[in-house]
RNA sequence: GGCCCCUUGGUCAAGCGGUCAAGACACCGCCCUUUCAAGGCGGUAACGCGGGUUCGAUUCCCGCAGGGGUCACCA
């Protein structure tokens, strides 16, 4: 394939979302298959909605997402700049050629003339669309306007009859006639460009060459077509991804629960899980294998195999994706994962000792393969806190351990031997429940199970030995000297 | 409502005229087990409907239905 150029063109409203993220990895994938160019670009047209914290929050959520650039905002290259508000004197000349060659005009109608039309249309059953009215004002008529104060937006004048064929790589051919679209606008009347404009304008003059981007976008292609028409400008390859859906089948929005990337970086997924996961949805890679690091998906990645149907957002395979993914990482990583939330939980002090760190990596180290995600640390490593322990009422399991005639005894001997034990490491722990056995003549549950109990309150958790180990022997004693207390 | 897109188990999905219709998540059993999980084995569960085309349709064509998107001085 000739040489490739793709962009991720996001718009600083809000945080980065689920769905641009999986257009930003397309495009990415895409580009780095066909060792082409990735550009990020603004498209900040919109400006009471636009902040520099989006767009630092979005690049930044980029980042972390390993999705890199060549080309674009903070790395700059041959077509900048690269945020739209910063472009408008390179529009500009060609609005009015537009404007020169009578391919647009200006137009003076209020707002409310136009909701007017628009209820007008409706209530006859027709579509709602722009009749042309400002069409063929004459200068006379232009000058009245202004000089009543009227702001003019200009209007690209749409051809009659015309059948528009966008060639989607994903979804083949589809047409849609020039007649059902009205004259849009394409500069607004604080002469900053519409969307429609702007992109087909950066698109061009930055040689991208194939546009992967989400559905919603497949029709205001026919619109945008019109524009690299007018302008002589050569046409690049679309291709429109399906839409990711929420639980209830309609796009994706905030009611679904975590949205942006954000979001889940904070409950602790690992990029690359997330990444992944993403992957899969509106792709499928040939064969059966599921989980690939990202120079893999790189390697396999295709546009022939992008679906064609929307996805529903599957937060059970994301976390099944996201433990696959930390239970193969090194504890260290993990541990600085579960940090925050082992902070946030009162677990751990804001500037943890070297000694506690140490510890804390043990401990993560033994349950980090039950881990989904890092926010869930605090549940499953309580446990391993605290000098007392109540037994869960919940678990009935745990109770008719504790009634068993032997417990007592068992507890009781477990308390004094690990008094008694200034060595304490798996060995020990190992060699006392051991002895236990063999001298109360007590085996298998009734030993390892009244032990569990006793000194974590529940009938399951973490691997004993290690429970035991890392909560060390002074405070293994007293949570069962409690227990003792309270069974 | 007009236009456009989509339709294989609950979800993601393979399939590209002939298959007992893959696989994954979830769910349910059993095994293993010093708990839970993991792991192993097994199971429930799908081609929206109606017409064509064809020796033969999940696959191709046409309708219908359902879902979604879009019709802004938002992108």
């Amino acid at each position: 394939m000739a040489q490739v150029k793709v962009r991720f063109a996001p718009s600083p409203t809000g945080p980065l979302h689920i769905g641009g993220a999986r257009s930003a990895l397309f495009n990415w994938l895409f580009a780095r298959h066909h060792n082409g160019t990735m550009v990020v670009r603004i498209e900040d047209t919109d400006i009471d909605r636009s902040t520099r914290e989006y767009e630092d929050l979005i690049l930044d959520s980029l980042r972390w997402l390993g999705l890199d650039w060549d080309e674009g905002i903070g790395v700059g290259g041959p077509n900048g700049p690269y945020r739209q508000r910063e472009r408008l004197d390179i529009y500009h000349p060609y609005v009015e050629k537009l404007l020169a060659s009578g391919q647009a005009y200006h137009c003076y109608c209020s707002e409310d003339e136009l909701e007017a039309e628009r209820q007008e249309l409706m209530s006859r059953g027709e579509l709602p669309r722009y009749l042309g009215k400002c069409r063929e004002l004459s200068i006379r008529d232009k000058e009245e306007k202004c000089a009543a104060g009227r702001k003019p937006v200009v209007r690209f004048r749409v051809p009659e009859g015309r059948t528009l064929t966008v060639e989607d790589l994903v979804r083949g051919r589809v047409e849609f006639e020039s007649d059902g679209i009205g004259d849009f606008i394409i500069v607004k009347s604080d002469g900053i460009p519409t969307y429609n404009f702007a992109v087909v304008m950066d698109d061009a003059l930055m040689g991208i060459t194939h546009i992967l981007r989400g559905e919603e976008h497949l029709s205001n292609t026919p619109r945008q077509i019109l524009i690299y028409e007018a302008l002589n400008f050569s046409m690049p390859h679309f291709a429109h991804i399906s839409l990711i859906l929420g639980e209830d089948r309609s796009k994706m929005s905030k009611r679904h629960g975590a949205t942006s990337v954000v979001q889940y970086r904070e409950q602790g997924y690992l990029p690359e899980a997330l990444v992944n996961f993403l992957s899969l949805l509106g792709w499928s890679p040939e064969g059966e294998e599921e989980i690939f690091p990202i120079d893999e998906l790189v390697r396999r990645f295709s546009l022939d195999r992008v679906s064609k149907s929307p996805a529903v957002f599957n937060f059970d395979k994301l976390k099944w994706m996201n433990w696959n993914y930390i239970k193969e990482s090194s504890p260290d990583r993990i541990t600085e994962l579960c940090l925050p939330h082992l902070k946030r939980a009162g677990l751990l002090s804001e500037t943890p000792s070297a000694d506690s760190m140490s510890w804390l990596k043990q401990v993560v180290a033994t349950v980090q393969e039950k881990l989904e995600y890092a926010a869930q640390a605090p549940d499953v490593i309580s446990v391993f806190f605290g000098d007392t322990v109540d037994v869960d009422s919940e678990d009935t399991d745990a109770r008719q351990v504790l009634a068993l005639e032997t417990s007592p005894a068992v507890i009781r001997a477990f308390r004094e031997k690990a008094l008694e034990h200034k060595a304490w490491d798996s060995e020990t722990v190992r060699s006392i429940l051991k002895e236990i056995g063999k001298e109360l003549g007590v085996k298998g549950k009734a030993l390892f199970m009244t032990v569990r109990v006793a000194v974590s309150g529940q009938s399951h958790g973490p691997d004993l030995n290690a429970l035991l180990t890392l909560v060390g022997p002074e405070t293994v004693a007293r949570r069962l000297e409690y227990t003792l207390k309270h069974m």
